[in-house]
DNA sequence: TATAGAATAGTCAATATGAACTATTCAAGG
DNA sequence: CCTTGAATAGTTCATATTGACTATTCTATA
């Protein structure tokens, strides 16, 4: 994930110190990442030696010493670029229930369906929490397009658990993992005894 | 990501040994994760330690020495409890889209507009691969499965860029980031030197 | 006016990740 | 037969990430 970009882009938008940066993150934000803190004081310290940020040091009234971090000139070039290449390229989404979902034929049948059910019905809910908040932001605003894009996303994934329920019913599902990984060898390599199997 | 599972489930489906398996990751399940290879190294020195899978030295001919990791008994319990939990569960996705499209106020329009063209052309073209991908293998497969969800997927971001660049030649993309996102504070912390704006 | 709980502001230590590297073996061409 | 390039098999070291922790301050309420 591009936290550089993120934390460059919001420090362009207004300087803040630390605390306010992840607060703004794991709350506004939390449908763009789920950058931690420590990460967060990592990824500034390390913008600060770059000179892509400056920290200064603030105290308002009895609390505790602040950070306050602000972006560079440099840091907005460097903004700038890692935006403009962000936005032309494309970037490779992987999917943690693809996991699951290569070893659905380890499970039994009906329990495989029970448990692609519960996942679904954990879809809607999300569904459910996108539309409020959608309903809250009004359109062409950033947090709007953030929220619409999951939407879009969920709303997908749901016909996709639709359509592999129906395969699961319908017993479609093969269990031959391997072999159909195998299958289909385009380009392949491994030599002779990894393809020959399994006794070493 | 459940890379855990994802070992486990294949040295259940067959013993193999480390290159064996980080070949297959990287070349056969590529749409699935990007696991790499020392991190796979890393992953099995862990399970081994935890007793999940066993190490065993092996030599081929003049090949230099491998180690073939075969799953334990506890290692299948295990690969059982994560599967079953990974079924059940959404995960929540992240798209690293999303940080650029935040800061899409921050390019002027015509910039924006070439820029996400590209983005289009790059996801259109991945379709096709995978489009190739579908055709070779048969439905029913897993890899298949992988390949549908990942279309799916695509084919929603296609549809998806087309509503933005719409709204981004009527000029509907709003530029007040931080107040679109302070805005609808259903859960507002941060108290009044926060709320107040930047100077310190 | 104590006092519990939430908010504020960050740090530490442990774990996970990945770019770049080592070193051998095999296959094909000149 | 020698060289070059790909495949095999894994390691090193630096960086990124996070669970768990510290410590203070404010707020409400009993």
């Amino acid at each position: 994930m591009d936290h550089t970009l993120l934390v460059l882009g919001l420090l362009k938008l207004q300087e803040m110190h630390g605390y306010q940066l992840g607060d703004l993150i794991d709350r506004r934000l939390k449908y763009l990442t789920d950058l931690k803190k420590p990460t967060l004081y990592h990824l500034l310290g390390k913008l600060e030696s770059a000179g892509l940020v400056t920290k200064t040091v603030s105290r308002e009234g009895n609390r505790p010493e602040r950070y306050t971090y602000r972006i560079t000139d440099s840091g907005v070039a460097r903004f700038d670029e890692l935006l403009r290449k962000n936005l032309q390229d494309a970037h490779m989404a992987y999917f943690n229930d693809d996991i699951g979902l290569l070893f659905l034929s380890e499970i039994a049948a009906p329990d495989a369906g029970a448990y692609l059910e519960k996942k679904r019905a954990a879809v809607d809910d999300r569904l459910a929490e996108i539309a409020r908040g959608l309903a809250a932001h009004a359109s062409g605003t950033p947090a709007h397009f953030t929220l619409r894009h999951h939407q879009l996303h969920l709303q997908t994934e749901r016909a996709w658990l639709d359509e592999l329920l129906a395969q699961l019913e319908q017993g479609a599902v093969r269990d031959d993992i391997l072999a159909c990984l195998a299958a289909t060898d385009t380009e392949t390599p491994l030599r002779a005894t990894q393809r020959a199997g399994g006794s070493a």
